[in-house]
DNA sequence: CGTTTTTGACCAGCGC
DNA sequence: GCGCTGGTCAAAAACG
């Protein structure tokens, strides 16, 4: 792990790309032959093989297979693709791209795939009465951030900012391969249920930079919630339904078996917070920071 | 007592 | 250069 994020920080990021789009790589190893994007590498392409190449979690194809099997979650899927191609349409230099969640609230937790998210600063906004707070990925091979806000005209409204290609998002929907064996037994079961994932998934640019995306989380409400917690991943406003606390073989087994990378990235959390760890089954924070 | 949060200081970038 | 603003650092405080 330590040599991923080494090379994230010793070399620029275009370096990084030439080595992934490289296909005699030596730093990073190839896992398998692809077939596709033989003259041309579709970005499609180059995420899953970055996922492939630098972390031995789930790739794309992972979460794609997973939410095919979500047979009573079809529109989900579309929503996915969809939220996919909003970061595969991008040139690959663009992948640090900020992107801004508004959630009207969401679930109260710290961790997010068994790590948390460290709080290092405060600033107060001009303009605003409200606080910013920033937040650090506590991942130790993750220098994602986010920043959170309340916004102005709506109380319960948050504005999250996350800096670096982020692919917490993603988790929920590769738990669908579990098929819902039970709830979470530290959530209660949301008292409404959102609307649609198609609502949640609202993928839009947003103003302030024609890269950056604003994901709309219209009406998201857990209860007991009210206050968000310093979490606000997408994760939080996906349904809690959709996560499996007990699915740790078949987690496990269908990463590793999707991986290509020979080197396992899979240590546990350093975090005490490695309970969260096993019920969430997520070996690797997908930032990529 | 170890971990996390708070909070003022510090720094860099930008506009004037 | 100066002041403003946003982002980060780090020591102290709070917390469990």
């Amino acid at each position: 792990m330590e040599e991923i994020k080494a090379l994230w920080s010793s070399g620029s990021e275009d370096e990084f790309w030439r080595e992934l789009l490289s296909n005699d790589s030596s730093t990073l190893n190839q896992p398998r032959e692809s077939t596709e994007s033989n003259s041309t590498h579709s970005t499609e392409f180059l995420i899953n093989r970055l996922l492939s190449n630098a972390y031995s979690g789930p790739t794309l194809e992972d979460f794609e297979n997973a939410l095919s099997s979500a047979s009573k979650k079809i529109e989900t899927v579309k929503e996915f693709r969809q939220a996919r191609f909003s970061i595969s349409e991008r040139s690959a230099s663009d992948v640090e791209n900020k992107y801004t969640l508004k959630i009207k609230s969401c679930g109260n937790g710290m961790e997010d795939d068994g790590y948390k998210w460290r709080k290092y600063g405060q600033k107060s906004i001009k303009n605003s009465p409200n606080p910013r707070s920033y937040y650090r990925c506590t991942n130790p091979r993750c220098g994602a951030k986010k920043q959170v806000e309340r916004s102005t005209d709506d109380p319960e409204m948050f504005i999250i900012t996350y800096e670096g290609l982020h692919l917490h998002f993603a988790y929920p929907y590769f738990l669908f391969n579990n098929k819902f064996n039970h709830q979470p037994p530290q959530l209660n079961p949301p008292a409404k249920k959102p609307k649609s994932l198609a609502q949640a998934y609202d993928v839009q640019a947003t103003p302030k930079s024609p890269l950056a995306k604003t994901v709309d989380t219209h009406e998201q409400e857990v209860s007991g919630h009210k206050e968000m917690g310093p979490q606000g991943l997408l994760e939080d406003v996906v349904p809690f339904v959709i996560r499996n606390p007990s699915m740790n073989s078949t987690c496990s087994n269908s990463m590793n078996s999707t991986s290509g990378s020979s080197t396992s990235h899979h240590s546990p959390p350093t975090s005490p917070s490695s309970l969260t760890w096993s019920p969430n089954c997520s070996a690797s924070c997908f930032h990529l920071g």
